[in-house]
DNA sequence: GGCGGAAATGTCAGCGCTGTCAATGGGTGC
DNA sequence: GCACCCATTGACAGCGCTGACATTTCCGCC
């Protein structure tokens, strides 16, 4: 009962084609001293049967997993759209993909690190931030010599490769829009402390204004984690101050709703009032009006680059050469109606 | 270098707690004939040797892979938390998640299926909507005898397990809120023809308006597909008739964010010119103003459950009973402002 | 004390594949 | 024709664990 389906197992294989097993193992990986023919003929075999290797038993012989790791903290939106690029490279390369979310605050994540690591050989791991600068991970995957790919750390260089756009210049380009649009009292959000794009889009920000000469207000400086509810909060101290800001820059695109949102209850003409901008560019961008001017990342694209990267490590098994900069993607700045023309003051 | 951290065994195991492998075997997997003091002796040793069994020797042995398979078509919003929630589940009992996103429209979802379950023994496959009605995975799967559960599949009963919510009911309840404020013409929207869900809901719809004695209009009637680009479509088409509706029942949330959005565009007053309502509390539903009013889905509860039934249903390994009705989760209808009177005419 | 039977533990092969190393075969140069 | 070499293939053990079955231990009872 446990299977009715009797697998067809290599030896099969090796007695249709006539040879024996370990030539069609060596087939099945690619190896490279089998004859034209002979290949041809197991290749055959293999789809006359129907014949799919056990993974378990790859595994087991060969010490590996064909298991690629995606780890993450809050399962949040984009998580879904990255996973389905890391398993589409993935598939390619008859790797699965295993979502494994660690909450970066439980006590617990180490031990059940262990039990992962310990209880199967991962081919590499993708760690999307705030996982990417998590030191408790980060020691664990190393010990264990898993390759890794970061996306978005904090450091632009570092001994294992990492992807991300360049928030810095994002952020400046942005801010440089608000300013165009002649904004001078412009509030920021920042996203949340441990994730390494909060350091990039704010350093952007400050280093934008200062290009221009405009002090940034430090009560227009709040922390909104990221989330929606938190961005409301910041919203609403900004907007009551004496001198509320004529533009706001949040840090990503959940918080820069809440701004809008806030905007509302204060009774504000959008985006006359009050420009926003978002970060991200997520499906909320568009379902919210107006809409949000705001930066979009290639987020297909660096999760297939990231499966990429860890997949074709494999051949050379070295590890890494030293030091890595950063995979930089581009990013897209795109201005909807989020943001406008400051008012006459 | 593949493994600089040499493994423990169950060699080692035994060997410290002076027994046989077979016997710490029989720790690992609980099974009952092991005296207590044994035990505890083995799960010292396994404690102090740090000993995690590795998963491919386990499976060569027992035909197994220690992996529960997620389904999904478009990896969405809610997927995210689904997932979150199965995994947690699977965790406490040692199954790792592995989230594959099939496309329903691919001509290759066949071979990718049959690689998939070539390669390895899924312990149970979690399939979300429109998978669960898919009859080629359904079969696939059916043939390898690989448990299921179906998540809001169309029919309330069939021979699988499947978990949902009642979408009539909750659609029922969100039209007599509409007509409980007074509207008489209501427009629907519907979702992804091939989903359970959208029957239901749209049936729920039908039959409480009937219930009033209210006519439903066909021209409000109109096929969004669960998208905001095409929510927008069919309301702009409702809100350009020439009678066009008071209220908008949109079969989720992005669709209704995507009335929202189009109405006002046309200039209205919400909710005072038009109520709508969405489904499904998901995180746009508060991003948005005027917040809408919904009916949010117990969607960790349901991940957890589902993943439960697979694995509680390892036992007895005979299948599961004939008949089995779907195991409905409460819903609870959330009324924001998205809807309000109607304006009297 | 001895016996029967159930409970507890052990023995051993083998799951399906690959790593290691040995064997085979065909071509080259002298 | 022969020695030699390299390209190709095969033999075989064993990865770490569990299933089936064998054996031992324990316990109650006559």
């Amino acid at each position: 009962m446990t299977s009715n389906v009797p697998s067809v197992t290599i030896q099969e294989v090796a007695d249709l084609a006539k040879v024996s097993p370990k030539t069609v193992s060596r087939v099945i990986n690619n190896e490279p001293l089998v004859r034209a023919d002979t290949r041809a003929r197991i290749l055959d075999a293999i789809d006359q049967l129907n014949y799919r290797p056990n993974l378990n038993a790859r595994g087991l012989a060969s010490n590996r997993s064909f298991l690629m790791g995606l780890f993450c903290d809050r399962p949040g939106d984009y998580l879904s759209e990255f996973q389905a690029g890391a398993v589409e490279r993935c598939r390619e390369s008859s790797i699965h993909l295993m979502v494994e979310p660690w909450d970066v605050e439980s006590p617990q994540i180490e031990n059940q690190l262990d039990t992962l690591l310990g209880q199967l050989r991962l081919e590499g791991v993708i760690l999307l931030p705030p996982l990417s600068d998590h030191p408790l991970v980060l020691n664990k995957l190393h010990e264990a010599s898993i390759p890794i790919v970061r996306i978005a750390p904090k450091h632009n260089v570092s001994a294992t490769p990492s992807i991300g756009i360049d928030d810095y210049a994002a952020a400046r380009q942005l801010t440089a829009h608000l300013v165009d649009l002649g904004h001078r009292r412009i509030g920021f959000i920042l996203g949340r402390p441990n994730h390494g794009a909060t350091e990039q889009r704010y350093l952007g920000f400050v280093d934008e204004m200062r290009a221009h000469n405009i002090a940034v207000d430090s009560k227009l400086v709040q922390t909104g984690n990221f989330v929606f509810a938190d961005g409301l909060i910041c919203a609403e101290r900004m907007l009551r101050a004496a001198d509320p800001p004529s533009a706001i820059f949040a840090s990503n695109d959940d918080m820069a709703a809440a701004v809008i949102s806030m905007a509302r209850k204060f009774g504000l003409d959008l985006p006359g009032q009050l420009s926003v901008t978002g970060f991200d560019d997520a499906p909320v961008a568009r379902m919210i009006w107006p809409e949000l001017t705001t930066v979009s990342q290639p987020v297909a694209a660096m999760a297939r680059m990231a499966a990429d990267l860890i997949i074709r490590l494999e051949p050379r098994r070295n590890g890494w050469p030293e030091r890595i900069p950063r995979h930089l993607l581009d990013h897209a700045m795109i201005i909807r109606n989020s943001t406008a023309r400051a008012a006459r003051r």
